[in-house]
Formats: structure tokens, sequence, C-alpha cells
DNA sequence: GTTCTTAATGACCAATTGGTCACATTGTGG
DNA sequence: CCACAATGTGACCAATTGGTCATTAAGAAC
């Protein structure tokens, strides 16, 4: 078992690698695609620091086939970073915070339904965390989509409500900002919850979105009406 | 270098090993104290594959002492758990909750400052995610001490401001208790944007809480007076 | 059928890494 | 000052683990 006990100087002969029995022999871009995607499940498990080795056994192959598709270990990883990641982002999202035709309220939950469907998985949550703890960018760059995309817009459209000046006008403040933050952080909180933590969700999940999000415009976005949170007086 | 390849028959002659220089020779108590300080820290930055050996140069020891002193890593990391999670929680924070001679908004103020001003550091909260990811039991058994000692209490005193009748009569709802939920989930949410995503906590953060706070009881809270969510409909 | 490209394999490599152990050293009590 | 218990060390061990490579064989092209 332990070769690299062994003696040193073994002869070293015909080394006899080959393939067997009957096994699948598939186009590089196929095999690249289910490898990806059992990729991305193993790693939101085990974490990044799960082998190589299991997850090929995991795949049926052996860990070797793995690195002659990917350049090695981070090669891998940062294809399941993009599989997880990119595109996963709708734009019409952005959209359906913004259509004035329907009430606030219901965009914002519309929004987040929508929005949770999306991600509400173990892969996106899990792998998402893992990234932030060992400090890949990935964390940053995707806040920074999220506050462009939803935290802002909601800012405005808040604006709109309190019948305040646009932010083109008077800049987004940075408490204004941390109302957004709030509600989405509140919500990413269920995930954590169930993909972290492993206890269940609310059986009723979308009750709670949108109580959530009832209570963010009747609590913290009523502040910013009232005066509560000033604005302008930076 | 790489001795596992040399060969196995070596004559195993005379180890040499030894203390040398001049290193503090420390009681034993004292010593597992400095390392259990230092993992703590080590394993919040590093998660716990970090390598005791790289622990043990940043405490300026061999990694062999650690074992002398620690039955094995895992021993070593239940004791950095135990460090970290047992005595933290402090019982006059749930008699802040419950004195009803301030108002319930004071209270939780009061409460959230005093918790947040515990758990919010690097230790406690990467190695609590770095533990749910891994799937060890602490944290269902923290999240239960929450749910008792900090939820529940609010559930209660949230009954007692909408003038419905005690827990003790009519058992808490599960939307009542996801309303609590809630509030703890953004606050908690903070930590994780800091020590998990690494990104700044906002430079008002009590006012944050207690913004949070005022928006939970306006907003979520509310619901339960407005019959929003309606108990005793179960 | 023969050729040739390339998907796939198993043995091997070497750095890591949790853990053990014989021995050296320190300082304290008699 | 000497014995001795206990602290600390460096060498070693063996399982892991990311990665390489010569060899094999599937199947498309001719």
């Amino acid at each position: 078992m332990n070769s690299a006990t062994g003696r040193r100087a073994a002869p070293r002969t015909k080394r006899d690698g080959g393939a067997h029995a009957l096994r699948p022999r598939l186009p590089t871009e196929t095999r690249q695609r289910i490898i990806v995607a059992e990729a991305v499940r193993f790693f939101a498990e085990a974490g990044f620091e799960g082998q190589t080795r299991v997850l090929a056994k995991r795949l049926g192959i052996t860990h070797s086939l793995l690195y002659r598709h990917f350049a090695g270990k981070d090669d891998l990883i940062e294809r399941v970073y993009r599989e997880v990641y990119l595109g996963r982002w709708r734009p019409e999202w952005e959209r359906l915070l913004s259509d004035r035709s329907r009430p606030l309220e219901a965009r914002l939950k519309s929004f987040y339904r929508a929005y949770t469907d999306a991600i509400f998985n173990l892969e996106w949550v899990r792998i998402f965390i893992f990234a932030g703890l060992k400090g890949v960018d990935i964390n940053t760059r995707y806040l920074a989509l999220i506050e462009r995309h939803v935290l802002r817009p909601v800012c405005r459209e808040l604006r709109v409500e309190a019948g305040l000046p646009d932010p083109d006008e008077l800049p987004v403040a940075p408490e204004e900002l941390e109302l957004a933050w709030g509600l989405h952080g509140r919500i990413f909180s269920l995930a954590i919850r169930k993909w972290v933590y492993g206890v269940p969700m609310p059986r009723q999940f979308v009750a709670t979105i949108d109580t959530s999000v009832h209570a963010f415009l009747h609590g913290a976005a009523r502040s910013l009406a009232s005066g509560a949170i000033a604005i302008g007086r930076r």
C-alpha cells in the first residue's frame, strides 16, 4: 500500500497503466461538464479541502483523469466558482424592483421570492460561505453586485415612497444603505441557518419572506419617511 | 528532506532529540492555557484544517510539544470549542430582556449591545461558522440556547406589549418565533459581513443595532399586535 | 481492416501532515 | 549537590494528497 516507503532503487520497469474494462469514452467537453457539475456538489459539501481522489471516486473515474481535464485543483475550483456565480444573476430582477406600476411591497416580495428561488440551495450558499472564509474575492465582488443592483435600487424606491429627493440629487447615505442591508441580511440568514447550521427552514418559507418585506417597509423604511433617519444632514 | 522515501532499513541508531538553548519551561497548566489561547486565534483564521505545525511555530514551540499536552488535534479543537463557547453566556442578559420596569425597546437595545459586545469578534464568529460547515453539534446546541434564552423571552415580551396571552397559556407559534429570529439574524448578519466576507461594519455600529431594534418593534412586532400574524388560530 | 488521435488508466512521485518516541535539559526537593 | 520528575526537542513514521507520466485501447477517419 505505502509504496512511498519502499525501496527507492526499484527497477522501474514497464508501467502498465491503461484503460481496461468497458468505460465510457466521452468527448472532452461532455466530460468536463460532468466533472464540474459533480465538483460543485462535492466542494459544497466537503469544502475546498475535499480530496480530488474522493471527487474522482464519486464520478466513477480515476483522479488522474481530473488532471487531464483541468490544470490543477485550483483550476477546477475556479471553474466551480464560475459555474455557480456567473450568469446566475437575472437582469430582469432589477427591472422587477423598479417597476413603479406595482406597489413597492409587491415588487420586493416578488424579487425576494425569485432571488431566493435561484440561490437558496446547498451549492450556492455553502460555496459562498466557504469562499468567504477562505478569503477569495468572489464574495466582495458579488456583494458589490448586490449593492449596485439590489440595495441601491431599493434605496431609490424608498426615497420615492417617502417623497424624498432621488439619489441622483442627494446621494444615498450609509444609514439608508444599511436599512436595505438589513432586509437582505435577514433573508439570507434563513439560508445560513439551513445550510451552515443545519437547522430546518421555517415551513412557511414564502410567508416568512413576505412578512420580512412587510416588516421592513413598516419598520425600517418608515424611519426614513418619519425623519428618524435624517437624510441630507450629512 | 523527504525521509519517507529513503531506505527503510536505516540503522536507526541514537536519535538525538533533546532540548537545547534557553527556552522557557512552563508548568503544564500555564503552557496549556497559552496553547489554547493561540489555537483559538489560529483555527479562527485558518480553519480546522490549519496544520498543527504552523500553530506550533506561532507559539514558538515544536509541534510535538502540542501532542504532549493534548491527546490529538481533535482534543485540541475540542478545547478550543469549550474556550470560545462555554461560559460566554451571561445569565443577566436574560434578566435584562425581562425587566418590565423598562420599555421593551430599551431592553432590546441594551441586550443586543451587550450580546454583540461579547460575541462580535473574529474568533467567536469564524469558529462558529467553521463548526457549522463542518457539521459539529456546537451550532445546534448554541442555537437551542439562543431560542430558549433570547427568542422565546422576546416572544413573551411581545405578547405582553400586544396585550395577548402569555406563552404559558397559548404556546408561541412558529411564526412568532420566526419574527424574533428575524431580528437576531439581521444583527448576526453584520458579523458575517465583517468576519466571513471581509467587508467593514457600518461605522455607526451601535446606531445600526438601535435602528434594527426600533424597526423590529415597529415593523415585525407590530404585525403581531395588528393581527396580521394570527395567534391562537393554529 | 488499418491507422491514428486521444480519453482513460494505474503506478509512481514528493511534499504534507497528524502522530510517536528516545533522549536531552531544567529546576526542585531531600 | 544529587536524584528525579517533568518539560521540551528533533528525528522518524506512515497515511494523505496534489500532481505526473508511460501505456492502453476506444472509435473516428480512411
